[in-house]
Formats: C-alpha cells, structure tokens, sequence
DNA sequence: GGCGGGCAGTGACTTTAGTCATCGGTCAGT
DNA sequence: ACTGACCGATGACTAAAGTCACTGCCCGCC
C-alpha cells in the first residue's frame, strides 16, 4: 500500500503552512523509505543529502562510544522531521538515526528545501521556530546531564513520559513503560544496572511505585521537587 | 565614546548579509548595554524580549544548580550573538548570560528581527545556518558529556582552545590558559579540584606538558585520538 | 514442550568523581 | 607594607556510577 505523501508532509509542523500547489510538488519528489525496527537510516559523518519526514513509527538520533554505549540525543515520531540542521550548513549528519520501531520515512532533497525556505518565508520561519526547539531541549539534556544525578534525572524522564503518555487518575498518574531499561539508559547517560537501582530507590524514596513495568506517581509535585523542576 | 552600532552588526555573521540601507535602520534601534566582568546579562526562564549582539568581549550562555555549580552552554565573543532562540519561538531565555570580562553589547528588539527574517530570505538563512551550528555543538557537549570521562574531556576543550587561541611552533601547539580551573570545569561538567587533578594526568601521560598556565602539546594526533576524536 | 534470546534484578567489587579542609602564592587596593 | 580576595595544588575521605558475573523470567519459535 502506498503511502499518501501530501498527507504525510501536510501532518508536519515544518511543512504544514505550505499551499497545496507546493506541497504537492514537494511530495512528488519525496523517496519512501521503510524501517526494520533498529534499522539504521544515516550515520554521523556521513555527508548529509536531505532531511527526512517520519511517516510513521519512530526514529532516534544518537551518539555511540567506542565501547558501544549509546546516548539519545532526541527521538521523534510521526509528523516530524530528522536532519533540519545539514540542510542549513551543508555539512554531515550530526548522529546516527536508527528506528525505535518499524517505521515509514519520507526523504527530501535538501536542496529543494532550501529552495522553499527562500521562496516561502513561512516555511523558513517554521524551520527557525523548529531549530528554536531543538536547542531548547539539548539546553535541558545538557543541564540534566552535568548537574543533575542519575534518580535526577530518572525522574525527570519518568515525568516526562507520564505527562505525554500516561493517564490520570484519582490517586495521581500511571504509565505504563515502553522503554526497556537499556533504553531509559540511553536517554539519561548511564547503563542498564544503574537504572534497575535507580527505579528501586525512587520507589524507597516514596516517590513512585512500581508493578511489572507500570509506575505509579502519588504526588506528581513530590517527584518533580526532587527533580530538581 | 559611542560605538559604531552600524559597525557592530555588520561584523555580525548574522547581520552582515544585509543592505547597508536596512543595517542602518536597525542599528537606530539597537540599544547599546555595557556589563562589567562577571555582570548578568539575562537569567534563564526571564521573558525575553529580543536578542543580543556580542560588540567587544565576550559573554557567556550557562546553567545552574541549586548548588551553585554552573555548566557552560555556550561562550559568544565580539561579532556573534546571543538568545537568538526565544526570537524564534517566543518563549523565555532558555539560559543565563554573563559577561566573561567587560563587555559591550547591543540589544535587538525581536519584533524588528523575526520581521527582518520575512523580507530578507538571505537573513533568515543566515539564522538558520547559525542555529544549526549550535545544534551541532550541542550535540557534541551532550556527547562529551555522557560518553567521556573528565581527562577526555579536558583534553578535546585543550585541544580546542589550542587550535583556536594557540601557538604552532618546532615542538608542536602551545596555549596559554586563559580560563581558570574554575571557568574550565564549569565548560566540561566537573569541578575545580578535579580540573586541577586532570591536568596532572595528562602530563602524567605524557600527552602535555604544563609551565604555569602555559600547556604544550607536544603530539596533537596522540591528544586528539586520548580525547575520541 | 523444549530451546534460545532478550530483559530485569542483584550481589560484589572497582573506578571515577566529588567534597572538605588546608596551604601557599599572587595581585590589587588601602 | 598589609590585607583580603582569588586562584591553584593537594591530601584524605565519601559518594556515585559503572562493571562483571550470574540468576530467573517471559515469550516466540522450531
């Protein structure tokens, strides 16, 4: 089955102020691509040729160490776009993007983005507004990672993931982890065991309370205190 | 004595696109601030109201614990600029600013840019290829922060700080330290006392050599690949 | 129904980083 | 010339993070 790629360019807050006329012009030189979860779409260093739409799915963009750990540097799904910055200053891909889940990519010739940026200011404006974004957030991940501990930092990911994915209820928030603990490692800078414990001492703590791989947060103000929000 | 505003902007990569004629308009708006060493600028989370060009000195972009240690973001000298971000999403500061040493700078309202950026594609560009830049570097303190240890991380900052402000002589690159411990722990995510311990390690092995605040590298290729790079 | 792979948990240990206290030096201001 | 502030070095210690090795569980697949 195709994929209907006006629609997937449209569900995009990069392109989504663009007219139809443009849109669909820009979709017909869209490439489709599709992912195998853990499938790797671009290597950092690798000279970079365009940008890509995620369909559907999700991708993460990540550094690795020599001795195979990995930090996330940001994930995204559905209606984003990966690898805004070579478009901008022609250089090589800033990290390694691997899909989290089977995923449906759409790539885009940076050329004709640029092209679009001159020609549409919104689209540029949009473009800014996204990079303002991205600075913000590696502002925070920074931070989170220099000053903070790892239950920190924990716990401001368990937040994070509860405020976007999870559900409340009378005795406060629930979510239900998708992330194994290797993947939670990988977000915050440390490994698997670190993890392990470091779920097992918020849990001492009071602060959440943790069933299989669903975790509890009573006092939602409690946990963000203690991380530092 | 009043500086040349014009002048100032257009040393900017930023700015210097533009027609002499649109310069000159924005230079009549620009507000000119002077700060002492040490004097902030802007703290993070303040409503932001436009963005800052660096005219002389330099002024750094950090954030804060609760314990007062600081870690560095960025550090913008004379001819770049500063909290380019909230123009573009209007949000707060997303960090604090503070004068390295005596500064001058000149303060844009962000209106009168994010206006510039619809008329002048070559400005919003500019903006984009700059933001784009501090995605990278970003990323690569977010690298350096989670994958590295300390000594690594003191020797790519040495290493960099010798090929921006450094000597090349017979013997290989020299620097002299301009920063103290302090500054320098507060740009790799440790402390002062560890800073101090570092740099006696990396003499220790033999990959520089210290004389008062002066370091020689003696083999760049050998400190480049201790640090990862 | 058994097998293998991926995942979580944990004990024991090592290494790295951070803290605290102290000392000595330099330099600017009185 | 004296004083106080700042800076670097260092010893002694604590705490945090990471490593290694092993266990048990669940689940999908032959």
């Amino acid at each position: 089955m195709p994929i209907d790629k006006i629609a997937a360019l449209r569900a995009t807050s990069l392109f989504s102020g663009l007219e139809e006329r443009v849109l669909v012009a820009l979709a017909e030189r869209a490439i489709e691509h599709t992912l195998r979860r853990g499938e790797v779409l671009f290597v950092g260093g690798e000279d970079a040729r365009g940008l890509y739409v995620v369909v559907s799915g999700s991708v993460r963009a990540f550094r690795e160490s020599l001795e195979g750990r990995e930090q996330v540097i940001h994930v995204e799904r559905a209606g984003a776009t990966l690898a805004e910055v070579p478009v901008f200053d022609d250089g090589a891909y800033p990290s390694t993007a691997a899909a989290e889940e089977d995923s449906v990519v759409l790539f885009l010739d940076k050329r004709d983005v640029k092209r679009l940026c001159v020609e549409h200011p919104e689209l540029a404006l949009a473009a800014l507004k996204l990079m303002a974004g991205r600075i913000r957030r590696a502002a925070e991940l920074i931070e989170t990672l220099s000053l903070h501990e790892v239950d920190q930092r924990l716990a401001r990911l368990l937040l994070a993931e509860a405020r976007t994915r999870g559900a409340k209820d009378a005795g406060g928030m629930t979510v239900e982890l998708v992330l194994t603990n290797q993947q939670l490692a990988a977000r915050i800078g440390t490994v698997r065991e670190v993890i392990s414990r470091a779920l097992q001492r918020l849990q001492q703590n009071g602060l959440i309370s943790i069933e299989g791989r669903r975790v509890a947060i009573a006092d939602e103000e409690a946990l963000a205190s203690y991380a530092g929000e």
